[in-house]
DNA sequence: TCGGAAAACCAACACTTGTCGGTTAGGTAG
DNA sequence: CTACCTAACCGACAAGTGTTGGTTTTCCGA
């Protein structure tokens, strides 16, 4: 094939270079302006590379936008492995890992409104959506496998509550992003968290404050 | 200034019908190939008009998308006015409108495929997410207004349980949509019930099948 | 160190996009 | 019925897109 085809560290350190310099041209260039006004050729310039150059290593903007927010992603990924939505307990303080989901999320507001928004690309939104989606998958199999007292695993299938994780957080960060976000990351996690438990506010007011 | 400007039912005879062949048109390539592939002249010679009469009524082909799935939309939104997320009994049986959300989904699967999927509209996207989340919104505000019998209507504020139950929404119908759908309405909407009302699958075993 | 391999550059190409004046055809008000 | 109004058509335009073949530069491994 084409000899050393290592996919994340090493590599070509020609293709490295660009392709840092591309997506970090993206980045900035999102930073100012809307993801669907920003052309392959400002692109190119900004990075200092051929606009040619482009085509040899993505097929579009939203495929670069793809791959310029993945790196971001995966520390937002990361940042929630202890979403428990079933076993959880109602009285549990409001889960760090939410709390640092909206504050990376707070960082990267720009990036984030810019992909997220009416004018943002909708590869973009499906892959982050997968993501969290699959990441909600493997913790919700993880807190079965650590309590397997009960038929029920096999009775309620993973897949849809994970799709309704996903989208619930995806659809509040959307929203959050949209307005000019007057509550504060921790706010944001209470009041999810307070959500995603359960749906009974009346029964969860305990606000520890 | 064009003059008259009439949103809906009237106005000119001329611009109904081209109004009608455009999204008409976009909606058949749209069950055929991915919306990204559609180009403007392809939709304006499938629906007999000039390509540059496709500008004076649209922007782009995102704008027409919107303006097509507008309707099918509608009658989405309309079938789901009786959510209630926090007050609704546990053992209600499975919502009637949600039965009716997800065959309405199934009903014009192609379409909300293509438009929702990877290849299509974050606008598109964007504006159902928004239309569910005001739907929902005055939803919760009826029934706060219904049981106004504590002070907790004004302690959890609207926003963020509407915008999380839209996101929820939109991603079980997305996810539903995107594999090939082994499941029936009748059971996404049983499952997505039961999450809505309440994520402990273990007290939700009433299987009224 | 050096030679081959591949990435990056370059010019140019057909094509699509979005916009513009001017013309024709159709509808609506009087 | 008629005259005005304006939507729809037409040709042409600059700008952006995506691809191609060929040249130069850079890197990696022997």
């Amino acid at each position: 094939m084409t000899t050393s085809r290592r996919n994340a560290p090493a590599g070509d350190r020609r293709v490295r270079r660009t392709h840092a310099a591309l997506q970090g041209a993206l980045i900035k260039l999102v930073e100012e302006q809307d993801l669907g006004q920003i052309s392959v050729a400002d692109v190119a310039e900004q990075a200092g590379v051929n606009r040619t150059t482009f085509y040899d290593h993505y097929r579009d903007v939203h495929e670069l936008a793809e791959a310029a927010c993945t790196a971001t992603i995966d520390t937002l990924i990361e940042s929630l492995p202890a979403l428990d939505p079933a076993l959880a307990a109602p009285d549990a303080e409001p889960a760090r890992s939410l709390v640092a989901f909206f504050e990376n999320l707070a960082e990267h507001a720009g990036l984030y409104r810019s992909l997220l928004g009416p004018q943002g690309s909708a590869r973009v939104i499906d892959h982050i959506r997968s993501r969290i989606c699959a990441s909600v998958h493997v913790t919700v199999r993880l807190n079965a496998g650590a309590a397997p007292d009960s038929v029920s695993t096999t009775d309620i299938p993973h897949d849809v509550p994970a799709a309704f994780t996903a989208g619930a957080l995806l659809g509040v960060a959307t929203d959050w992003l949209q307005r000019d976000s007057p509550r504060t990351p921790n706010e944001m996690a209470e009041l999810t968290w307070q959500l995603l438990v359960t749906h009974h506010p009346t029964d969860a007011r305990h606000a520890t404050t």
